[in-house]
DNA sequence: ATACTGACTAATC
DNA sequence: TGATTAGCCAGTA
């Protein structure tokens, strides 16, 4: 299992008006210190059915900068899903995504028999 | 193999 | 608190 794939996965499982730092994504794919390349990975695969718009930095900021071909966007889809979003910064504490045990559990399950 | 880059973070000031 | 610095590591040239 790639590590892109895994990105895109935990991408996938973050739920509807949630959102997932970085940091959190590379710790679920078991790579704790690639939160780098988890935004690689994103940059390169946008146009994959990855709902990107939910991940932000540890600090709640939006990419912004051209991550999305169109400006607002990221902003936008974040809102419709009833996220507050002030300054192009959401309040972690109230959206961010608390990934339980058995959710963080069955995605390391799923990797390492897909692994192989 | 070396050097540089970057949708990041954690540690210092 | 807020700004800087220093690690980080896969990709790319």
């Amino acid at each position: 299992m790639d590590f892109y794939q895994r990105v895109a996965r935990v991408c996938r499982t973050i739920p509807y008006g949630r959102v997932a730092t970085y940091g959190q994504i590379a710790m679920l794919c078991g790579k704790p210190r690639n939160a780098r390349q988890v935004g690689y990975a994103l940059n390169r695969r946008t146009e994959d059915k990855i709902p990107a718009h939910r991940v932000v930095n540890h600090q709640g900021c939006l990419s912004g900068a051209g991550a999305f071909a169109v400006p607002d966007l990221q902003k936008r889809l974040l809102e419709i899903e009833g996220v507050v979003v002030n300054e192009d910064q959401v309040d972690l504490k109230k959206f961010g995504w608390k990934n339980t045990l058995e959710e963080a559990t069955l995605l390391k399950a799923l990797f390492e028999e897909e692994q192989i």
